[in-house]
DNA sequence: GCCAACGTTGGC
DNA sequence: GCCAACGTTGGC
């Protein structure tokens, strides 16, 4: 099973959002990269939830519950969007600072492409991750 | 608030 | 088809 990270501005939607919600339409990615990411993803995956522009940390892990389709947001059908419900709060978050610091985790796709809202994460770093969140 | 990164648009 | 200008994202 892949795994991702998604970006959400706290202030626009926070993972207690999704929480409230229980699941949501992953839409507005307007980003060839970031549709790619979408179009790969399965149900299962699961995701880390980043708080981006406030809080800058990775705060909880959420899974994808319906695979891509046209994104309902897009008048041009040519993005797509899938559907998040969340799984569980990390024990602990981990910082942005926290992963560039990482020699790991500054190999981040989401850490070198910072502009990424949709990336991918390998196992290793999966792993990396959650140990320093503390589980 | 500023600016770097980078994707997109449009003139030629 | 190139590239300058512009817009957006997101860290600092």
């Amino acid at each position: 099973m892949a795994h991702w990270l998604v970006k959400s501005e706290p202030v626009k939607f926070a993972y207690a959002d999704l929480e409230r919600d229980g699941r949501t339409v992953w839409d507005g990615v307007r980003n060839n990269t970031a549709a790619l990411r979408l179009k790969a993803m399965k149900v299962g995956d699961e995701a880390f939830f980043y708080h981006s522009q406030e809080g800058l940390e990775v705060v909880a892990i959420a899974k994808v519950v319906k695979e891509a389709f046209i994104d309902p947001s897009d008048p041009a059908g040519r993005f797509v969007a899938v559907e998040m419900a969340p799984v569980r709060k990390l024990a602990r978050p981990v910082t942005l600072a926290q992963m560039k610091a990482d020699p790991i985790l500054r190999e981040m796709e989401m850490v070198r492409q910072f502009r990424l809202s949709v990336s991918t994460v390998t196992d290793a770093e999966w792993g990396r991750v959650l140990e320093l969140a503390g589980e």
